[in-house]
DNA sequence: ATTTGATCTTTACGATGTAAAGATAGGGAG
DNA sequence: CTCCCTATCTTTACATCGTAAAGATCAAAT
């Protein structure tokens, strides 16, 4: 550990601390109010004291999850990047295991947004049957940390509602495209062993082929190719051979 | 973290501070020397004071990881499960990364023996292309402290040979199998983009499956299936609709 | 205007990884 | 046989982390 950080996190910020009124708006925390330079527009946009801390924190530690990668998401680390005391997130968050489920909630959501709009653009039955895939991964090669937060989990709490029910969301939404593509909607909650596997199947496959390749593991197929092959088309050559199941054999 | 561990982990061992002979075989140490209870026979088995540390925390992060998991395996509690310093595996590991790496290298060890004896059991065509994947993920199931070492990295060097090496040789025998499966060998260095696709696609799989399968994703889908249904159902299920591909189709 | 309660800061504690310096033998050189 | 050398192990120290508890501060309600 230790990121060559020095300065022994006592002391980092003067704080005034003993001159309740020396200069009316002597702004103690220099990372806050930064939006709407001009005075308030009668809708206080950040509260001056408190309210929007919250955002600021997943604000701050999605930018040093993209930054300094998992690794480096600590809750001081957060607080320090937000400009606020290393205590401050407990109210908000109560754990560090809080604030990763709740930026991870965030991450889900996102991550169902770009495979749902990937989908809505294609247009011919087969790029509709790539569209989600290729969304899967491309999501997850944009922002590894994130993906890593979001599956890589031990430390995530599911029984917060925004986490469970934007997970759930993903899940929903690979259930249901598999049986689109099967033309066979799925009855009340239970399961044929056959739609099972082709649930489990899709989901293992895209969910492997993404660790493998965020962990450098399929560096050594690619390199075994033609020069230039990208993963992309590795990944497509994949679904190709799995996807189609034509009505026959 | 802090796992009601209390004692504050200084003065643990008495270790007779000064007194160079006080009672001949005065056995600083409680931990080693354990084998041969007789004297030594000639062969000197543990050196009394040096020599089998390495294999002794090796064994004792093993036993860690399999009753504390992953969060309990630190070098700190490696060091006192085998009743030496803490600073005492810096010598023969370098750094923690050292110690998972050679543990990792371990675990690819058994995780390859496993999976050949499962092929070399195996009769027909069909459960020899199913031996494999089976071994692979009852392996997980089995060790999943040791799973989640190997592949959930982050802190591994493959840079170790004896970690590169066999880590190596697990890809090799899935190469290996997926190549016979194919009739098909490999040629030089090269693969064509079907036989990295089917590669792929089978390691995807089975790593995908795994992961979910210890990370708990798969209980809402075994829960809609026929109560009583293992996972292990579930992945031949995933395996006969895959694997097969006879040679038209 | 005073109190109240939510929010933020200080302070403190145990735990961890790692570096550096001190102790302890096992084994060779003289 | 004695003495030193070197690998091994222990102490000590330090920066960092998560978390708890107590103090400060301000917006708002009474």
């Amino acid at each position: 550990m230790a990121k060559a950080e020095s300065k022994t996190e006592t002391a980092r910020r003067p704080r005034a601390k003993r001159a309740p009124s020396s200069a009316s708006s002597a702004r103690p925390r220099q990372a806050r109010k930064i939006s709407s330079a001009k005075s308030g527009s009668a809708k206080t946009e950040t509260p001056y004291h408190h309210g929007a801390l919250r955002e600021a924190l997943l604000k701050a530690a999605e930018r040093i999850l993209e930054r300094d990668g998992l690794a480096g998401l600590t809750l001081r680390a957060v607080a320090r990047e937000a400009g606020v005391s290393h205590a401050a997130p407990t109210h908000h968050f109560g754990d560090l295991t809080g604030l990763i489920s709740e930026l991870a909630a965030i991450g889900f959501r996102n991550f169902n947004k770009a495979m749902a709009s990937a989908c809505d653009a294609a247009t011919t039955p087969l790029s509709r049957a790539l569209a989600r895939p290729k969304a899967y991964v491309a999501y997850a090669q944009a922002h590894p940390g994130m993906y890593g937060i979001m599956f890589r989990t031990e430390r995530l709490d599911y029984s917060r509602p925004s986490l469970h029910e934007a997970a759930e969301a993903s899940f929903a939404g690979l259930t249901n495209a598999i049986a689109a593509m099967r033309q066979e909607p799925i009855i009340g909650e239970t399961l044929t062993l056959d739609q099972a596997a082709a649930i489990a199947r899709a989901w293992s496959m895209v969910h492997g082929f993404t660790m493998l390749l965020l962990d450098g593991r399929l560096t050594d197929i690619l390199h075994r190719l033609p020069p230039g092959t990208t993963p992309e088309q590795l990944l497509e050559a994949i679904l190709k051979s799995t996807v189609p199941r034509p009505p026959g054999c």
